[in-house]
Formats: C-alpha cells, sequence, structure tokens
RNA sequence: GGCCUGGUAGUUCAGUUGGUUAGAACGCCGCCCUGUCACGGCGGAGGUCGUGGGUUCGAGCCCCAUUCAGGUCGCCA
C-alpha cells in the first residue's frame, strides 16, 4: 500500500523553494537519483522545476531505507528542512539548497516508463504519442501547453478590456456543404439527420451582431473532416471575434494590439505596429504565394519581356498561351543546387504541377544554362542580368501559364531556402495580405466558388463586375501571415440581404438551395444589422510558433495523427450494433478477399 | 488516392560483399561507495531484426506484398 499524505500539506512547488525557507513540504515525481551508498540525493520534479532532496547520517534511518527504495517517476511527498548546498549547482534555479527530509512519503509506485522523461529526448513520436501522459511530463511539452494557456489568458484579457463580450456557439448545427468535408454526429431523436461539428462559428457570430452584442470573442474549437499536416490538426482552437460599426482597419488595429502585447509580453522580441501590408496581387507576384514568409528575399523576377522574342520553345509556347517566363534567384546557390540537386527539384516541380524546370547554375567562370544550346545570341546574358546573377548564384525558370509559374516559384522559392539554410531564426514578420479575389475558378465544377466564404463584402468599386467580369471582384478580406504561416483570416460581412442574395446566385446556388442552407442567415439580414466583420486567429499555430514548435503536436495536449486517430486512446473506434440500431445506422459490410 | 523517408534490446543507434553466438551507449536489475547533480566502480538480465511471402546451402542485409509512423501533393469556402 502506498503512503498517505495525511499531515502535510504542500507549502512550496519544487523549483520555487527560496534559499531562504525553513521548513518545507514538496510533492513531485522522482526526477533522478544518486545514491552515493551513506548519501542519497533525489531530484524531485514538478511543473515549476527541480528541487533536491537529501538524506545522509542526520537521516532518520527508516526514511533513509525508503529513499534507498525510490525509482525514476515515484510520486514522492516529503517534509523537510531547507539548508544552504555544501557545493552549489549554479544551473538549477534551487541550486543553492537542498532539502534535508525528515519525512517522506510515496504516495506511488510507478512502473519503468518506456522512454526515459527528460527534456531532449529523441524518442520515436509514435511511442511518445502512445504514452502521452509520459510525454507530458517532460519539461519543453509542459512549458508549450502552458504558453498556450498564456496566450488565450492573454487573448481573454485584451478583448475584454476593449469591451468584447465572450459568448458559447453551439457545436451541433446544420451541415453546410461549403467549404471543407464536415464530422457529421448523427442524431438519434430524428433518425437519418445529422448534426454537423463546426468548421467555424462564422454564421453564429454574424448573428450575434444581428442580434446587437456589438463586438463578440469567443475561444472556439473547431473541426474539419480534411487530411492532417504539420500545421493542420482536424480540431483546432480558434480566437474568434466579430465587431459592429466597423471597417476593415478597425479589426486589423484591434488584432494589432493583441499582436503587440503577445509579442511583448510572452516573447522577448520585438513588432513595430502598424504591421505592413501586401495585397494579395503583389503577394503573389512577388513571392508566388498568398501567405508568403518575408524573413527572406529570393523574391520572383519576370523575364517575359527578356525572352519574348526567343527560339527556345518552352518559353515561346508559354508565352504565345498567354502565359509567362519567371525566375528565382539563389544568391550563392550554384554549389548547393548541383546537376543531381536540380533534377531532384525538377521531379519536385512536375509533382506539383509544373511542366518542368530550366536553370542555370554560375559556378565557374562561365554560367551553365540547362537550355543554352536553344538561345539566340545574348539571351542568355539579358536572362542573367535580369534576374540579377552573379557568379556563384543559381537560377529557377519556369514558364506556364501564369498561376502555376507562380505558385510553383512559390513552393520553389521555400524548399530552395530551407535547403540553403539561409531562413532567419528568432524572427516574427508579419504581414497583412489584403484584397483577395472574391471568386476562384474551379475546373473541376466548371463554376466560381468564393475563395474567402459567401458572406465576405466585395470591395465597393468591385460590385460593378459581379455579372459581368468575375474575375474583377475583389473582397474586403484579409489574412494575416506571420512567417510564412496563415495565422488569421477575416473580412467585412454583407449586410445587405439583397447584396447577399445577389452573391450567392453569382456562385451559382439556386433559389431553393439559398433558402435550404442559407434561408435562417438571409432572413436575419431582412431585420437590420450594423456593418460588421471579424477575424479568427489560429491559436494553435501562434502557439507552435511563439513555442518555436514545428508541428502542431508540439503545441496540443492529446493531438491527432496524420491518418486522424489518436495513439493513445485508439479514437475513432467501432461501437456496437445496439448504439447503431438507436441511431439508425446501419453500415455496408465490408468486402472480403479479392482487393 | 499519389510521391518520398523511416521501423534492429526498454530507448537512441551501428551492423562490412548475404556467412559462426546480432553489437554500442543510455536505461533497467544486483553489489560497493558520505557531497552528487551526465555521480563513480564491479557484475548481470534483456532481441520473433515491424508483419507475411520469395530467392539462396545460408537473409537484419536481396526481391515482392503488407502494416505502422512522419513529410508532402491532392484536399483544407
Amino acid at each position: 500500500m502506498a503512503d498517505t499524505m495525511k499531515g502535510l500539506k504542500r507549502t512550496h512547488y519544487c523549483g520555487e523553494v527560496p534559499d531562504d525557507a525553513q521548513t518545507v513540504v514538496v510533492g513531485g515525481y522522482v526526477q533522478k537519483i544518486r545514491n552515493l551508498g551513506n548519501l542519497i540525493f533525489i531530484d524531485l520534479r514538478d511543473r515549476t522545476g527541480i528541487v533536491q532532496l537529501a538524506f545522509d547520517d542526520s537521516t532518520d534511518r527508516a526514511i533513509f531505507e525508503k529513499a534507498a527504495s525510490c525509482r525514476s517517476e515515484f510520486v514522492l511527498m516529503c517534509k523537510g528542512d531547507v539548508r544552504q548546498r555544501e557545493s552549489k549547482n549554479p544551473d538549477m534555479k534551487t541550486g543553492n539548497i537542498e532539502i534535508s527530509v525528515t519525512d517522506l512519503r510515496i504516495l506511488a509506485k510507478a512502473q519503468t516508463p518506456p522512454f526515459e522523461i527528460v527534456d531532449n529526448s529523441n524518442t520515436n513520436e509514435e511511442l511518445r504519442l502512445k504514452y502521452r501522459y509520459l510525454d507530458l511530463r517532460r519539461k519543453p511539452l509542459q512549458d508549450n501547453i502552458i504558453m498556450r494557456s498564456k496566450i488565450a489568458k492573454l487573448a481573454r484579457d485584451y478583448f475584454y478590456e476593449n469591451g468584447f463580450i465572450e459568448i458559447e456557439t453551439p457545436m451541433m448545427i446544420k451541415s453546410t456543404p461549403e467549404g471543407a468535408r464536415d464530422y457529421l454526429v448523427p442524431s438519434r431523436v430524428h433518425p437519418g439527420s445529422f448534426y454537423a461539428l463546426p468548421q467555424s462559428p462564422q454564421i453564429y457570430k454574424q448573428l450575434l451582431m444581428v442580434a446587437g452584442f456589438d463586438r463578440y470573442i469567443q475561444l472556439a474549437r473547431c473541426f474539419r473532416d480534411e487530411d492532417l499536416r504539420a500545421d493542420r490538426q482536424l480540431e483546432f482552437t480558434q480566437i474568434d471575434l466579430e465587431m459592429s460599426f466597423v471597417e476593415a482597419d478597425d479589426i486589423m488595429a484591434m488584432v494589432e494590439g493583441f499582436i503587440g502585447r503577445l509579442v511583448s509580453e510572452l516573447t522577448d522580441k520585438d513588432v513595430s505596429l502598424p504591421l505592413p501590408r501586401m495585397t494579395y496581387t503583389e503577394a503573389m507576384a512577388r513571392y508566388g504565394s498568398d501567405k508568403p514568409d518575408t524573413r527572406f528575399g529570393m523574391e520572383i523576377t519576370d523575364l517575359s519581356a527578356v525572352v519574348k522574342d526567343t527560339d527556345f520553345a518552352v518559353f515561346k509556347s508559354a508565352l504565345e498561351a498567354g502565359g509567362s517566363v519567371r525566375c528565382i534567384t539563389a544568391k550563392n546557390g550554384a554549389a548547393v543546387f548541383s546537376r543531381k540537386e536540380m533534377d531532384k527539384l525538377t521531379e519536385y516541380v512536375k509533382g506539383i504541377g509544373a511542366k518542368g524546370l530550366a536553370y542555370i547554375r554560375w559556378v565557374e567562370d562561365k554560367p551553365s544554362c540547362s537550355f543554352g544550346k536553344f538561345l539566340k545570341e545574348g539571351e542568355l546574358d539579358a536572362i542573367l542580368s535580369a534576374a540579377g546573377a552573379e557568379k556563384g548564384d543559381a537560377v529557377f525558370i519556369v514558364a506556364d501559364k501564369n498561376s502555376t509559374v507562380l505558385s510553383t516559384l512559390g513552393a520553389l522559392r521555400l524548399k530552395a531556402a530551407k535547403q540553403m539554410d539561409i531562413i532567419p531564426k528568432g524572427k516574427l514578420n508579419f504581414l497583412w495580405i489584403t484584397e483577395f479575389p472574391f471568386f476562384e475558378w474551379n475546373e473541376e465544377t466548371q463554376h466560381w466558388d468564393a475563395m474567402h466564404h459567401p458572406f465576405t463584402m466585395p470591395m465597393d468599386e468591385c460590385l460593378q463586375y459581379l455579372d459581368t467580369a468575375p474575375e474583377k471582384v475583389f473582397a474586403k478580406a484579409f489574412d494575416l501571415v506571420l512567417n510564412g504561416t496563415e495565422l488569421s483570416s477575416g473580412s467585412i460581412r454583407i449586410t445587405d440581404y439583397e447584396l447577399q442574395q445577389k452573391m450567392f446566385e453569382s456562385l451559382g446556388l439556386t433559389e431553393e438551395e439559398i433558402q435550404a442552407k442559407f434561408g435562417f442567415l438571409v432572413d436575419a439580414y431582412r431585420y437590420g444589422a450594423a456593418p460588421h466583420g471579424g477575424m479568427g486567429l489560429g491559436l494553435d499555430r501562434i502557439a507552435m510558433i511563439i513555442c518555436d514548435a514545428d508541428n502542431l503536436r508540439d503545441v496540443t495536449a492529446f493531438p491527432k495523427v496524420q491518418n486522424a486517430s489518436e495513439l493513445m486512446s485508439n479514437a475513432p473506434a467501432t461501437v456496437d450494433k445496439a448504439s447503431l440500431d438507436i441511431l439508425g445506422i446501419s453500415l455496408a459490410e465490408k468486402k472480403e478477399g479479392n482487393s
């Protein structure tokens, strides 16, 4: 039987025992035991740090024996006298003192854990996720989870101070077939009907504005049934906000105020406000991305004018088809990108939709060009000059239709920068991306989709093109990007029901579909709504970047893995037939054999 | 669904051209040790080489399939 805590009440956390304390009671996990025979040291750990327990010839013999029987991760509580150490440990917060133990309780014994609970664990993540509760004992992970909590608290403090009201919106809502796949929850009371888990509280927060709450905030759990990535979990948290009587600038200023506090209070870095802005069109032209990482250069150069008279068939046909020829220049990249590496990159760009990759490597005195034999006298020099290339550089050129050229070079730019290791660490480059296109042409369905969401207000000067030229319609939408990661997405909403109706029609929805899917929303705006808009900031992604993690799993207590399962609990799991029967659900037989 | 990477003691890894009994470090267990803090010393236990099949006299190593994990493309209004 384990000991009890009877008669002991914790007075200090392990990492916070002050040098001048006298008698203390601490509790924690055994981090490390150093048994020197007639002298035993135990490092006791809790979430605040470590304190050293000492057992020697002044220790009661029974207590000494008990200390000798302790093992890693045993849960102890002890009372003792704080004394100065004979030799201090300057690397420890409590390194000046130790606790001479006068009462020791083993509150729980522990099996040897499947991996060591140490700060810099190299252990396979699969195993750590299976024993997540042990992995979470490690300080780096505890620090991340605690930082996440601080960010959440700061968000509440900041937005509460600015007059926001926290309101919970429902988790069980009606499925809206736009956007990502919904997680569906079957209804027992209405067999054959389903709730959806929210992808965001979008519609509800707009209705809260219609209701007159004026300023709303929620730390909202959101769900999307799409494949996971390093920066994408299927459930995640948004700092979700909405404001009435505002323009886009007002929302951006409010969010910038939060970002300013976030950076100054929770990091050792600086940020200057207002944050820089860039239009979507400019971001695509310069960086080939709507979430550009501006911590390094390597911007895209348009070579179309330089090669307009070329005989090189690849460039010529791209230009004739209305496309372009563009490049990025990797300074001092010729050595990094050998012929072999170039072949790999060529395969890479083919994998993301480009037809191929033309390149120039300037290693020796003369640049070597993958398409040199097709060029006329002087053309290579003109390209190099336009690209700003010098000896030692590598130039990557893509020719195709514009969207392909830009997205390919954008992806290549990131890949090359990572490979060259030129992305500066410790920088926080925030950037607003504004003036997004409203519509996006969907090749598959051959009609226009809403790029942001269909409740986004078009820019005033674009309203005239709604019927005639959808590609000329830009939206009052703005994304906040940090170091190449989309943190946040916001917009001014349509508050005029006639305009909303019109937008739905432009997206190809029939009157019946509009009524069935969004009838209650359209109806709501018939009763009057102040101009409003808002944002959703990805709490997980903010935490990830502030904690310098490269994966959301490292800032999520119990994350899912790539195949959307949770390795600790093995969710999702089958349920028994009786449970399904109650819901009126029958499963298709699994195919056996010849598959 | 496609592509790429990985799976060898509890953990992290090594393992030669396919060749005897698969190694190291840390951890674990036992003994010794009064100032450690990466304690030290001595000894010990611990392996279906992810799984299944194939080639071979012989497979951790070669081939095929499969599974698990990671990254990525598609997807993510």
